[in-house]
DNA sequence: TATATATGCAACATAATAGTTGCATATCGA
DNA sequence: TCGATATGCAACTATTATGTTGCATATATA
């Protein structure tokens, strides 16, 4: 999974909400998840696929119900990359400093 | 500024390679920036403003040049985001855990 | 076995996004 | 000063994304 599909199926208000109530409430079905939410069962559910093509939740079908879940490596990818940048940008940083140092 | 605009921002490729650009070689002018990315300098101005207006980058009118620097906090909001929900994520694995132990 | 519940898929309408072209303006340097 | 360079803004187009309606299917449960 590459950052960039990561952070744009972060990025809407209505996936980053299914999101957060999964972690704030658990696994639950897709129907309770969409619940209170002012979308449609097949809205939702179109939001929910792309959750699910990025490796975020994972949909399990139980009977006449799909189980949501969150998926424990959700942010990993998400993480590794801002760490990765943040490191880049403390060594230019340090390399000024020294180059500054030394004039 | 929230999370949902941070990702959006993050989530196109070519806005994501700018940022990256930045990381690896610092701050440069928007034309250097652009140069050699398949778009149009107004194309590439319009992603600069998205990240602009998301607190991503800076942009320094600098004489007839624009002067376009990654901003120290850039993920500091994406960071916060993703570190509460796995937090959350393992104080409910926690109680499940205790939950199940009691039985 | 009916009936209610939970879901999937496809087609469509609308809104948002990405990218372009064209024109105007400002600044640097010979 | 004059040409080259660097930029900004507005209008337009094409593509993508979001969200809906309608219909079909499968599974609980009374």
């Amino acid at each position: 999974m590459s950052p960039v599909e990561l952070f744009k199926a972060l990025g809407e208000p209505t996936r980053l909400e299914m999101v957060e109530r999964l972690s704030n409430y658990g696994s639950q079905t897709l129907t309770s998840l969409f619940k209170g939410m002012h979308i449609t069962r097949q809205g939702a559910r179109k939001h929910l696929q792309i959750l699910a093509d990025s490796k975020i939740i994972i949909l399990l079908p139980d009977g006449r119900n799909t189980i949501v879940q969150l998926d424990q490596h959700a942010f990993d990818v998400g993480k590794k990359f801002i760490a990765k940048l943040e490191l880049r940008w403390d060594k230019r940083l340090e390399a000024l400093k020294n180059f500054v140092e030394k004039k």
